[in-house]
DNA sequence: CCGGTCATGTAACGACGATATACGGAAGGG
DNA sequence: CCCTTCCGTATATCGTCGTTACATGACCGG
């Protein structure tokens, strides 16, 4: 049984940080709850910051396995105020963890966290395939995580100031109103959004008497959104 | 010469923050640095919590101090955006107080923090009076202040990522907008609506992996579209 | 039966935050 | 002028922390 008193330590690590704050739990308090000594501790962690690493890390994978476990919706902006909604309350459910990962300069580090910003990043992409993206993925990514990090810190600090009553959802919301297309246009899908907003840039375009392009450049972008405008009804990828 | 020693601490355990995790520096340090002994500091600080929460008060309260200096502008939502980026900028131009402050817990407990509230509060309010706010300004206030501080911390912890260009702006941009209401300058609606549907584009395009282009087109008109997406139109942020 | 690797325990080191105690000098009343 | 009081500083030390050198035992292929 190798691995058993190693899960045992994150366990009981796992227990003392649910009711104790990070910097008063010492590694001697840990081996004395769970009967052992430091040197297996250490044999197992090598060092403090990898026993707390590693304990945020189960922390986080139970909260993605979670995340990923009821997914499967029909509308994509559904699951991303889902997952927005399951960040906060996984925040304020395991306050302790989620400073630990998410407080210092050390968030990004984290591998759990990283694949928690992929599976924020795959939500996106679905929601861009039906045209309802107002910036790429990649930039919604952090304007969103951005935001909802900052909101669960604050509920975290304050879970029952009167002034944070609706916080999250007015944070979410207004940051999905400003990524997201609220209504969708006629067009419905993927095949119909390329050319659509292609027409409609080519109209506003002509609007204009002076873009900052120069002639050529105006000239092969009006092209080039012509064919896309024209493009007909074929199946690219998914 | 009371206040001259503590002042005098106070300045070497900054300027040891100012390039040294705050987890590194110890007590004896500063003492050493600050050429004293540890029962001085403790007479000073009574703690080591108290003596970084006095650098870090002396901190905000510069910040403060700015932000409260050049703030006579006629338009409160432009001393808004001003604020906001003053405190990104904070954040970014002194890394370890940020954190140190915003970071953990803590932070609703400094007092110089509660005060940086109140002058948000004070924006919020004159906008208010003159029938801008969407809603009232105690629900405003945790609002904007928490997607700044997540965009911050999130600048903070990787602050040359490429992903992050224009985050400040995008999340600034959002909050605000569902916070305030946006009047629409006559006339101007095409020219703002350029970048708008480039950017919708560029989303849309984004979600194709086989548009009907080439690959050195495709290339070409992302470049163009970036080009058009970025067009200053109201308030630029950096 | 042996040599080696792995998991664990014993005991200790150095650095840490914090303090009890004592010294020294300036302020002020006699 | 001296004595008292009080504040700032220094000496020396405490208990705890994270960490590790070393020893012990269990298991396993040869």
């Amino acid at each position: 049984m190798t691995g058993s008193t190693r899960q045992h330590i994150l366990d009981v690590t796992a227990d003392l940080l649910r009711d104790t704050a990070v910097e008063s739990v010492s590694v001697r308090d840990v081996c004395q709850a769970a009967k052992i000594t430091a040197p297996t501790l250490y044999h197992h962690f090598g060092d403090k910051r990898g026993l707390l690493d590693a304990v945020a890390a189960e922390g986080f994978a139970r909260y993605l396995a979670e995340k990923q476990g009821h997914e499967p919706s029909e509308d994509p902006l559904d699951d991303l105020k889902a997952g927005w909604d399951r960040h906060i309350r996984f925040g304020l459910t395991h306050p302790v963890f989620y400073v630990l990962m998410y407080g210092g300069t050390r968030a990004r580090e984290h591998p759990s966290a990283r694949e928690g910003l992929q599976v924020l990043h795959g939500m996106l992409v679905r929601l861009a395939e039906q045209g309802r993206l107002l910036v790429t993925p990649d930039d919604a990514v952090p304007t969103i995580h951005s935001a909802c990090v900052g909101t669960t810190l604050t509920l975290v600090a304050e879970p029952d100031a009167p002034a944070h009553a609706g916080l999250s959802r007015r944070v979410r919301d207004a940051v999905l109103a400003a990524v997201v297309k609220q209504e969708q246009p006629a067009g419905q899908g993927t095949d119909a959004a390329l050319p659509d907003t292609a027409r409609a840039l080519l109209a506003t375009l002509s609007a204009h008497r002076e873009p900052p392009l120069s002639a050529g450049e105006r000239l092969l972008l009006t092209e080039l959104l012509t064919r896309l405008a024209s493009t007909p009804t074929g199946g690219p990828a998914d």
